[in-house]
DNA sequence: CGACGGGACGC
DNA sequence: CGACGGGACGC
């Protein structure tokens, strides 16, 4: 997720941070001297880059500036759009340059640059906040986002400057708790890569976080139903060579390739790491089934960092999203179940032959093991009971750490969709 | 006993 | 109209 697959390993700074570079249309004699003898008043330039014909050497009219902050290059475009540089009578044009994965050469409009997107106490009015931004140049307009019906400022607001190296400048210096970002426009028609990265990674987030329309956590937490439920899953999974490995911790991919590539015949593997939590999954693919129930066999339930159980199932092509989560979650509680109820002391690797699956057939409704009191058996609450979002956890004496608690919503997670989905 | 992370606009 | 090169760290 981290590599620019695609892009020359040099072009990440291209566009890093956004809006620093800019396009300038030139005429064909400027050379990359006198344009640095022009621009480097506006900050430091990183790279300068006159397009010539590949063949003939000569310029192309169009030009390319890199400078090390946004404000620089919007300050650039500012004052030399539009002017006449070496011999040309033609004024020069100075543009903030499309990202260069952009295949879309539309302008960029001073519109899309001058309005920014920040966090603020919700007691702010907006001469509170324009009185924060103004520092940075002319503020036209803030706006605070309100509930509509009470009114009540939902602690967001839009300030919108003249000019781009002046929101440039308000996101690159006003104080972090701002967390200010350029706005994206308000009708946005056509999708830009940076929107598809965010929605994508949302549907991740949503697939793994949000399935249920309800209560996500059920109150039955001992109810060990969801086991027998896990076992059906079992039986009914067709083999494929294509895995899915789940997996509490992050997997990293060079590692976990490594580790799956002991199995001869390993085509690829695919980690999808989810953005928001520390959860993640891959996709694996062998050349033949036989080397897939072959690695699902070796490490289905192998520890791995140690003390977390790698969960591996067939990943059937086809399946729609509500069957791989409900498979990813029943894998999940496959990995996890043993050191679960039995605890630390059963943590080894399976032995081999002896069946990975054996906690299904194991008394899981024995007992959990605990010191704590706990509180009597709630009844199952339907399907449609009405329920909050939200929980408030009050500890004591003292926290539990965020592995246990998220081993706890993780459990309670896969036995809601196991039941349920 | 005991409270925070979060993010989108009436075009 | 006017949109994408050059070149290589240091395990």
């Amino acid at each position: 997720m981290e590599d620019n697959s695609g892009f020359r390993p040099s072009a990440g700074n291209l566009d890093d941070p956004p809006n620093s570079r800019i396009f300038l249309v030139v005429s064909k004699s400027l050379t990359e001297d006198m344009i640095r003898d022009r621009f480097a008043e506006f900050g430091d330039i990183q790279d300068i880059w006159v397009v010539k014909d590949r063949h003939t050497k000569e310029s192309k009219g169009i030009a390319f500036v890199k400078y090390a902050k946004s404000s620089q290059a919007c300050r650039a475009m500012e004052e030399m759009h539009g002017r006449c540089l070496g011999d040309s009578s033609k004024p020069i044009k100075v543009l903030i340059a499309q990202s260069r994965g952009s295949t879309s050469h539309k302008e960029v409009e001073d519109e899309d640059l001058t309005r920014i997107f920040v966090m603020i106490p919700k007691s702010y009015t907006e001469d509170d906040v324009k009185s924060k931004f103004k520092e940075y140049g002319p503020v036209e307009y803030c706006s605070i986002i309100k509930n509509k019906n009470t009114g009540e400022s939902k602690g967001l607001a839009f300030v919108r400057f003249e000019r781009p190296s002046h929101a440039a400048l308000a996101i690159e210096n006003c104080d972090r708790s701002f967390k200010a970002i350029l706005a994206e426009p308000r009708n946005k028609g056509s999708t830009s890569e940076s929107l598809d990265y965010h929605s994508s990674s949302r549907q991740q987030e949503s697939m793994i976080h949000e399935p249920p329309a309800m209560s996500m956590y059920s109150y039955e937490q001992y109810d060990y139903s969801a086991y027998d439920k896990v076992g059906e899953a079992r039986n009914q999974e067709g083999v494929s060579k294509r895995l899915t490995v789940v997996s509490r911790v992050p997997l990293v991919q060079d590692q976990l390739y490594s580790l799956l590539d002991l199995i001869p015949g390993l085509e690829f593997c695919e980690v999808q790491r989810d953005l928001y939590s520390s959860f993640s999954h891959a996709v694996v693919q062998y050349q033949s089934i036989a080397s897939a129930i072959y690695a699902k066999f070796k490490l289905h339930g192998f520890e791995y960092p140690p003390g977390n159980r790698l969960g591996v199932t067939y990943l059937n092509y086809g399946g729609d999203g509500a069957e791989l989560l409900k498979k990813m979650a029943s894998t999940m509680v496959a990995s996890q179940v043993n050191s679960m109820v039995w605890g630390p002391q059963v943590t080894q690797q399976f032995p081999p032959g002896s069946g990975y699956d054996r906690p299904y057939a194991s008394p899981v409704g024995a007992q959990l093991q605990t010191d704590a009191a706990l509180p009597a058996y709630k009844k199952k609450s339907s399907m449609d009971a009405p329920c909050k979002e939200r929980l408030f956890i009050v500890f004591n004496p003292h926290p539990l750490s965020l592995d246990v608690m998220e081993d706890v919503f993780w459990y309670s997670t896969c036995c809601w969709l196991l039941a349920h989905l």
